[in-house]
DNA sequence: AAGTGGTCTAGACCACCTT
DNA sequence: AGGTGGTCTAGACCACTTT
């Protein structure tokens, strides 16, 4: 039995009841024991649910089936251009606006941006995002040019900034956020939509090492989805 | 060197650039003889970096830095009472409304209900959650009733359906999406908040075993956004 | 055909936590 | 104090994919 196969006796256990939740499963010497296998192919098979949230593992208390497991969904987020292309469209970027600017103080604080000086001269870049020419998602975006210094307004002209960025600056996760918002009217005319229309809203942090580089906004066209790729 | 001290140090590298985007790195035998330690080692700390989307592995072409990096976004959708608790909130539940009814296409569908008398007759239960008695998330859910026979009105009284449902039904991790509503008049009222207004809206699916067993769709109250943890 | 990652083994030591 | 999971080792074989 490899560890696949073990991981998938235990969480049909699991579903089946015979480890209810709330009760303790054998340890890992004991199961290695029944399927005939080394405990490190349990070890793998177990760390893997208990990163699923199927499983709770400690030291010496040993594994539990939690009575209230922690749901994970675990989002791709791919870069626009191929996600437009996954969905059969052409894709297309046109760069509404570059320029020097004064962030909000939440994008100040998101940053790390000082209130000195520096902060008065953030790069805004704005872009849409098309597919079959239709509006996609609009890209609005913050960067701290202290992070990104051979930075201009030509680096935008022709892609996207966030392909600029992936190429030419070292690139960390960070924070990424979901939520809603109305369409402005300066959206809705972008987008093409009805104004105040509920549009969702993925807001994410990108650092370099310690340093945030960029904070940006993607407002999807209304009915867009985001989802779990089961 | 452990396996996570490797994985900082091969992440340093990519960030460093010292291996470029598009860029092969060093192979796992040469890795574990650079850093003094045993192949399984520098393969547990690669697949740490494959799972986390940043560098793709192939066997006999290698390991690479991908130039355009799938992002992950790894959320934790935790109880809901739970969510309210830890935002110091007093956790509080109201039921709407649970009843036997007929759902709509798209929610039949989800649940893979056919056309046939049973889909007449699935439930659908509509709660309140609230933090310090004010509105926090409106959950509206369908269950198949074929999957938990012993369910009935009595059963949503006090606690919320999700947990009820957790409690008693071997649950499995099924489809989540995000996406973004207009607040109906009926939601606006009990959300407490402008009709119209946009909504962050979670929709999960969820399965016991290979069948559907519910759908959920949480309408949060205006503002709120789901993050990763980090 | 050959190189690379994927996995398994048998054993060992250790860190952590409950008792 | 002792049990449990976390990790590492040295070696081996295999699966996959490119050449």
């Amino acid at each position: 039995m490899d560890w696949q196969g073990i991981r998938a006796e235990v969480l049909r256990r699991i579903e089946a009841r015979d480890y209810p939740p709330g009760g303790s499963i054998p340890n890992e010497a004991d199961l290695a024991a029944e399927f005939g296998c080394a405990r490190a192919t349990v070890n793998r098979a177990l760390r893997e649910l208990a990163r699923a949230g199927r499983i709770e593992r400690r030291r010496k208390a040993g594994t539990r089936v939690p009575l209230a497991p922690v749901r994970q969904a675990v989002l791709s987020i791919p870069i626009i251009r191929h996600d437009i292309a996954a969905r059969g469209l052409a894709p297309g970027y046109r760069l509404i606006s570059a320029a020097l600017g004064r962030p909000d103080a939440a994008t100040r604080a998101a940053l790390e941006a000082g209130a000195g000086p520096a902060a008065a001269h953030l790069w805004h870049v704005v872009g849409l995002h098309t597919g079959d020419g239709a509006p996609f998602v609009l890209e609005d975006r913050w960067i701290n040019p202290e992070a990104v210094p051979d930075l201009g307004p030509e680096s935008f002209a022709a892609i996207s900034a966030n392909e600029w960025l992936v190429a030419h600056a070292g690139f960390s996760a960070g924070r990424i956020a979901f939520g809603a918002v109305s369409a402005t009217p300066a959206t809705a005319r972008l987008l093409g939509c009805a104004p105040a229309a509920p549009l969702l809203r993925l807001t994410r942090t990108t650092r370099s090492g310690p340093r945030p580089v960029t904070l940006v906004r993607l407002s999807y066209a209304p009915g867009h989805e985001i989802a779990t790729g089961f």
